[in-house]
RNA sequence: UCCGGCGUCGUUCAAGGGUAGGACAGCGGACUUUGAAUCCGCGAAUCGUGGUUCGAAUCCACGCGCCGGAACCA
């Protein structure tokens, strides 16, 4: 896991090409002077109420990797479990999954906000006995009125003066079920005229009668996230709490708790920019209602920015962290271009996968002079620059197919593919010319009737001439045929989250063609979940769900560069 | 409007008062049996106005813009 090692000498310059990141910057000052108190710890806090996207592997990165600043540093992974009706333990699964995928290990440490409800009830009563913290038994639209806004300061009521006995009884009976939802809450005594608002008495205990998916039915009362998550942090050890840039206006209440709980040597909060990709959109309510109105097919949907989606996609995890620390870390509130993700993703295919061929959009070709019968194979690389990854023989016969978009009717001299009477190399096996063009009645091209040069096995012309085109190709005899599913962006507009009237109006009505394709033989005895790069066309996966060797399924990752678009675009 | 956060190439991240740099994108070229990859080159920015200073992206002041905050969500 070298890749999520930033350790570096705080004094050597940063070096050109290595992004800032503000937290490990500040962490690495601490650590060359000794300043922390007990040994490096984050975590990573997950809500176990939804599935992990990309912006949270931002995240996942940046605590895990803080960790491998110090010798004995470590992240936590602990699910912020304080709200029952959204949580459930399926998505403390899929979140599990997610992060190991990502290639980060939080060993022993898996916890969870409710393994620490009986401490957190402990400290309410003491902050109760010290006169801190009373319960508020209006309901919930007197209390919000009474909290006052932006222009006007909360106002106390009568409950505010109530004695720590009192409040003591009031709480306990929460506890015990005296009170029904939405009866009473207890409420920290901060300030109720504070400019900011979230110190107006916070609350920090709410009545839920229901069940929890870790403590079943011991508790009523469930704590609020910023009673909770400060705590939690100081029960583990946490000495860094990093959280995204939303948190800022809760950095007051979070020290409040642990001053007031005279927590020594508290963890500190430290706030970052969240992650925002162009073409995307990652809010939880968004990517719902994309997966519940059917606009994508289910939360793993290669289309969807989710961790499961992006896996599904074929996006290799290591182009996704090395992706989130070539961002960097900011308090900058920006939108990445999406471009740098696929950069990363084709960076790390193309030195990892190897390379077969396919035909996404099949046009039969027919070698005139080629023997009725013969087969020859042809062998190739795994991949053009390391030979380590070995070579396969692919067969050769009379009749191919070969990608229709290679052909042209009426090309122009730029286009160095198949066009009436043109030569081009298929690749590692012949040079042939088009000689006929077969087309139906409504004139589309049918079938090619091509010269085979039998003086140019391998691709090179006996007599030396040039060709400079070259096409992929398959035996149409041998080739197997094959579901292509063909990605594109989830979304035609830059920034979705602002169309009108919403983010839906944005779809991309062709984020997904399917065609029936064919592919090399040997693609029928690659494991599911297999990447390949099919020569000239993109990078592709075999679909983990629905690809079987009497069925393939393959999935575009993404397509290769396309140099002749942007020639075609000029012309 | 009150409180808080943030403003640097198209995008993102740098530059402890001293030549504004990298990556992605773009453009041009070389190479090429993947119009990919690779290699070489080019263009491109300090929100504004004052001030301090020999010198300001950096310090100060006043503006402007964007984001977050008034959940019994996290």
């Amino acid at each position: 896991m070298s890749g999520h090692d930033r350790k570096r000498d705080p004094e050597a310059p940063r070096a050109d090409d290595q992004p800032g990141n503000f937290v490990a910057e500040l962490v690495e000052q601490e650590l060359a002077q000794g300043a922390l108190p007990r040994r490096l710890m984050t975590r990573f806090p997950p809500e176990p109420n939804g599935y992990l996207h990309i912006g949270h592997a931002k995240s996942i990165a940046l605590n895990f990797g803080l960790a491998t600043l110090s010798k004995d540093g470590v992240c936590n992974l602990r699910f912020d479990d304080t709200n029952p009706e959204t949580e459930s333990t399926e998505f403390v699964e899929s979140i599990q999954n997610d992060v190991r995928w990502l290639g980060f290990d939080w060993g022993e440490r898996l916890y969870y906000a409710s393994d620490y409800f009986d401490q957190l009830y402990a400290w309410a009563e003491q902050l109760i006995a010290k006169g801190l913290a009373y319960v508020d038994v209006r309901s919930e639209e007197a209390i919000r009125e009474a909290r006052g806004d932006f222009h006007r300061p909360g106002v106390a009521g009568p409950e505010r003066d109530r004695s720590p006995e009192e409040n003591l009884a009031l709480f306990r009976k929460m506890r015990d079920g005296g009170f029904e939802e939405g009866e009473a809450v207890l409420r920290a005594k901060i300030d109720l005229a504070s400019k900011d608002v979230k110190l107006r008495d916070p609350l920090m205990y709410r009545i839920k009668k229901v069940p929890h998916h870790r403590t079943g039915t011991k508790w009523c009362i469930y704590p609020m996230y910023d009673w909770a998550h400060g705590q939690s942090d100081a029960i583990e050890g946490v000495t860094h709490s990093i959280c995204t840039l939303e948190f800022v206006n809760h950095h007051a209440l979070y020290d409040w708790f642990l001053a007031a709980l005279e927590i020594p040597e508290p963890p500190r909060q430290i706030e970052f920019g969240k992650l925002n990709l162009s073409y995307t959109v990652l809010s939880k309510r968004r990517l719902q209602r994309l997966v519940n109105e059917g606009h994508v097919r289910g939360w793993d949907d290669p289309r969807l920015a989710t961790l499961a989606g992006l896996r599904r996609r074929g996006y290799p995890a290591e182009a996704i962290v090395a992706f989130c620390e070539r961002i960097g870390v900011s308090r900058n509130d920006g939108v990445v271009d999406i471009g740098l993700l696929e950069h990363e993703v084709r960076e790390h295919l193309n030195a990892h996968a190897p390379r077969r061929m396919g035909v996404v959009r099949p046009l039969k070709v027919v070698l005139e002079n080629y023997p009725e019968g013969q087969v020859e194979q042809v062998e190739l690389a795994n991949h053009p620059m390391d030979p380590s990854m070995g070579t396969r023989t692919v067969p050769f016969s009379r009749e191919l197919w070969i990608e229709r978009d290679d052909w042209m009717d009426e090309p122009p001299k730029q286009w160095f593919r198949l066009g009436p009477g043109r030569e081009v190399r298929l690749r590692g096996a012949a040079i042939v010319r088009c000689t006929e063009v077969v087309r139906d009645a409504d004139g589309v091209v049918q079938e090619l009737r091509c010269h085979w040069d039998p003086e140019s096995k391998g691709g090179n012309a006996a007599d030396g001439r040039k060709v400079k085109g070259t096409i992929h190709w398959l035996s149409a005899t041998h080739a197997a045929p094959c579901e292509m599913r063909l990605y594109e962006r989830l979304f035609a507009d830059e920034n979705p989250n602002a169309a009108e009237p919403d983010f839906l109006a944005a779809l991309n009505p062709e984020s997904l063609e399917i065609t029936q394709g064919f592919v090399e033989p040997s693609l029928k005895d690659a494991a599911a979940g297999a990447r390949v790069q099919l020569e000239r066309l993109g990078y592709f996966v075999l679909d983990t769900h629905d690809s079987r060797p009497e069925h393939l399924v393959l999935n575009r990752t993404i397509g290769l560069k396309d140099g002749w678009a942007k020639i075609a675009a000029k012309l």
